[in-house]
DNA sequence: AGCACGCCGACT
DNA sequence: GTCGGCGTGCTC
């Protein structure tokens, strides 16, 4: 009998690779173990087992595997099947899901190790200059690595040489594996066995008088295994006995003391884990109470909470309940708002059962919270994390709980796999009979929908925590205001009045808007030409801190002109405003407050917008100026006034989404006034006050919205009526898009007819001197999905087989919103 | 995706 | 003359 393996390989491609293994090998490998696989001319990948079988494959010769590099499988049988079904709905390989599910540290790679071959016989001169430099090297040291030798060199192509010496017999290649996770190791320090005795003590004491240095340590050791019976930490011994760490050293080295390491956690929890559980209000009960109701026959509940209606605690409740019954618990959150305030709450109340996952956790981190799933450990009951926690080996999975479900952020956009994380949890949550709570206070309207047609049980809760009132909405007609010259900059009369009310009370304030730098456009008032981007079609943004002209899609900067490039004159204007903007004329406005800043730019670096929400939070901020970033489930306490600079920037958005969007951005950027017993207030500064979307926000007429939305999606064809599978093209050649996407778009009207929309130029059409075009195709209710999809793979596959189409790179998006 | 191979312009 | 640029094809 013969035996094979079908692997599953971290790459972008469709096809199953397979492998010859041995009997024993065949009894041991199961389904989500790794192995290390040679794959291409030389290198050794990591896989993952997908399936043993007993068919030899026909058209090649299986290789064997490397090496097996788990005792058990690391990835669940449930994972396998959640990541097929999400190759297959986001239209991408099961490697790419592979890739973005397993943490880093998982995936070993090999290099190339070189090293002399000992028995060969060298004659000098008969090396040229570069074999004799790394026979040379290799002369001192017993190992090179192909990096090495590039620097040896100094120049990049360096395998020519290598394997010209290989060739000769003077080197050895071979290819080595890293383990990359590192468990964390801390010292501990003991007694040395010794000195256990009472009278080798004595000794010990006596032999050290001439050294006090190291007799106090020892005394602050007795001290502290006095009163404590745990283990003691090299660095807590050091700070107890004010020593340095080279007296320790000595200590240990005379084996008077002894060192010993213990395997730790990277991530330790900080709550007490015994804070009692609030009691819900009466609202929150009734909701708790319609949420169980609901799931008796329904798995997707959403929960539309006004903000403020104190939705966590309820979620709380909830998580306590699915502990109880043993069961591991998802709490998903877009990636801004897993704050340290909200982990902290958790952990107040779960102790370290809760376990927290996002993308600025590191490697290794990552592989500590992956193990502790696995093992159904105690210190991952409940996962508080981001989108790609979805992605996690759980096995005992009760509930699943996505907040602000409205999100756009939950949807992965670049690169595959594509996938929405709400979307793609119910499929989990089904796969473990899970249920699934959805919450938001601006449901998106696919899931309101879903809940009005039945699909999902529906829980509404109204009211605000403490029965604070709704903030008020008040809109500024902007047009008026300059008409009749109320305005200083970009501040109406009324912005200026009510901001200057709220300092004098002592509160704080928002300021939305959203674009960051200082204007996005700047334009020469003579030609009426503006500096454009050298790599994008965009006009580039000024921003004044750095006095740069900058591209927000490519990263491209240049200082700012003094003169108009086309025609030569210093008569350079901008035009438009972001918060950069804003922030300076708030500082102008208000010179005795402290104003900061939150967008994009001022929170680089790992903690860069913790900090600021952190200072915001302690009132060392008086105003904060922000982009959408604002929106996403922060509490603030002390906020009684929101301002919206301009809503017409949102609701002019080309997407047919933007209203939905403004609805929900301005929705959620007015939750953030008034949380404790004062009412807040919010401005929104426009030119359109009639506009219905600025009608529904300022009334909390979230279903008026609703409806009227749903009504446009029905007419013109949209989610979530219709589904949508976006089709991208990019190519350097502007002629090649355009001929291949009409190709592309040709082809698919072939099957779709009129539901093809496109070929068309998005608004940026050209990022990172990539030209981009755009097909849309548009899925009735009633069209089978899988069909639809398995049309499109067809009409790919024939297009590339065209020759000239290959280099052009297509990007397939299913649920592209 | 990587990575090798192969063909072509721009420099020591 | 070589170096390194990128286009093309393949990976069990």
């Amino acid at each position: 009998m013969v035996y094979f393996i079908d692997v599953i390989l971290p790459i972008p491609l469709q096809k199953a690779f397979t492998y010859h293994i041995t009997e024993a090998e065949a009894q041991f490998l199961k389904p989500g173990m790794r192995v290390a696989v040679p794959f291409g001319k030389s290198k050794i990948y990591t896989a993952l087992v997908y399936k043993t079988h007993n068919n030899p494959p026909t058209v090649y010769e299986a290789k064997t595997i490397h090496q097996i590099l788990d005792e058990k499988p690391i990835i669940t049988e449930m994972q396998l099947k959640h990541w097929e079904w999400i190759a297959s709905y986001y239209m991408c390989s099961i490697g790419e899901v592979m890739r973005a599910a397993m943490p880093n540290a998982f995936l070993l790679e090999s290099e190339t190790i070189i090293s002399k071959n000992e028995k060969a016989e060298v004659n000098d001169s008969e090396l040229k200059d570069d074999e004799f430099l790394i026979y040379e090297a290799l002369q001192h040291q017993t190992s090179l690595k192909i990096q090495d030798v590039v620097s040896i060199l100094d120049r990049k192509r360096v395998l020519p040489v290598i394997n010209g010496l290989v060739e000769k017999g003077v080197l050895n290649l071979q290819e080595e594996l890293y383990e990359k996770y590192q468990p964390k190791l801390v010292r501990y320090i003991k007694l040395h066995q010794n000195h256990k005795s009472q009278e080798k003590l004595q000794e010990l004491l006596e032999l050290l008088s001439r050294a006090p240095k190291q007799r106090e340590v020892i005394l602050a050791l007795f001290t502290m295994e006095a009163s404590s019976k745990a283990p003691i930490k090299v660095s807590e011994l050091i700070e107890r006995s004010g020593a340095s760490s080279s007296i320790v050293k000595t200590l240990i080295d005379k084996a008077i003391l002894e060192e010993y390491h213990i395997r730790t956690d990277r991530i330790q929890f900080e709550g007490d884990g015994d804070a009692d559980i609030k009691t819900l209000n009466n609202p929150q009960q009734q909701a708790f109470e319609a949420i169980e109701t609901a799931f008796e026959n329904k798995s997707v509940v959403l929960l539309h909470g006004v903000t403020s209606s104190g939705k966590t605690e309820i979620y709380v409740q909830r998580i306590q309940k699915e502990l109880e019954r043993g069961k591991q618990v998802l709490y998903l959150l877009p990636e801004i708002a897993l704050t340290t305030q909200l982990v902290q709450r958790l952990q107040d109340y779960f102790g370290d059962k809760v376990a927290v996952f996002h993308s600025r956790y590191s490697g290794n981190e990552r592989v500590e919270v992956w193990n502790n799933l696995l093992n159904n450990s105690e210190k991952a009951q409940v996962v508080i994390g981001a989108r790609s926690s979805l992605l996690l080996p759980f096995n005992n999975l009760g509930l699943i709980i996505v907040d602000e479900e409205h999100e756009q952020s939950y949807k992965q956009f670049d690169p595959a796999p594509r996938y929405h994380a709400r979307d793609a949890a119910i499929v989990l949550a089904n796969l473990h009979k899970a249920k699934i709570l959805l919450g938001s206070a601006t449901p998106s309207l696919e899931s309101y929908f879903n809940a009005i047609q039945g699909k999902y049980g529906l829980v509404e809760l109204n009211t605000r925590y403490n029965n604070v009132l709704m903030p008020d909405i008040e809109l500024v007609d902007l047009a008026d205001k300059y008409k009749r010259k109320r305005m200083k900059g970009h501040f109406s009369d009324r912005l200026i009045e009510e901001m200057t009310e709220t300092l004098e009370q002592g509160f704080q304030i928002i300021l939305f808007q959203n674009r960051r730098g200082f204007s996005p456009i700047v334009e020469c008032t003579t030609c009426g030409t503006s500096p454009q981007c050298p790599n994008c079609d965009v006009s580039l943004t000024y921003h004044q801190y750095r006095d740069q002209l900058r591209c927000h899609y490519c990263g491209y900067n240049s200082v700012m002109l003094k003169n108009c490039q086309a025609c030569g004159n210093a008569t350079l204007d901008t035009k438009g405003f972001g918060t950069e903007q804003i922030e300076e004329e708030v500082k102008v406005l208000f010179p005795e407050k402290k104003v900061a800043r939150m967008d994009l730019d001022t929170t680089r670096g790992k903690y860069g917008f913790e900090k600021i929400i952190t200072s915001f939070e302690q009132r060392e901020i008086d105003i904060l100026v922000g982009t959408q970033m604002l929106t996403k489930g922060l509490d603030f306490r002390y906020v009684k006034l929101v301002g919206i600079m301009n809503a017409d920037n949102l609701l002019n958005f080309p997407d047919f989404r933007a209203h939905e969007r403004s609805y929900q951005l301005m929705a959620q950027v007015s939750g953030r006034a008034g949380r404790t017993d004062l009412r807040g207030k919010v401005l929104i500064q426009t030119y359109n006050p009639h506009h219905n979307i600025l009608q529904q926000v300022s009334t909390n007429a979230y279903k008026e919205m609703y409806a009227e939305q749903m009504n446009d999606r029905y007419n013109y064809k949209y989610p979530p009526i219709y589904r949508l599978i976006k089709i991208t093209l990019k190519h350097k050649d502007y002629n090649r898009v355009n001929l291949a996407a009409d190709w592309y778009a040709k082809s698919l009207r072939q099957v779709f007819k009129a539901n093809v929309l496109g070929p068309e130029f998005p608004p940026v059409s050209r990022i990172r001197n990539l030209f981009i075009k755009n097909i849309l195709v548009k899925i009735p209710q009633n069209q089978s999905l899988t069909k639809t999809k398995d049309a499109i793979l067809k009409v790919d596959n024939s297009f590339n087989a065209v020759k000239d189409f290959r280099s052009v790179r297509v990007v397939l998006n299913v649920d592209n919103y």
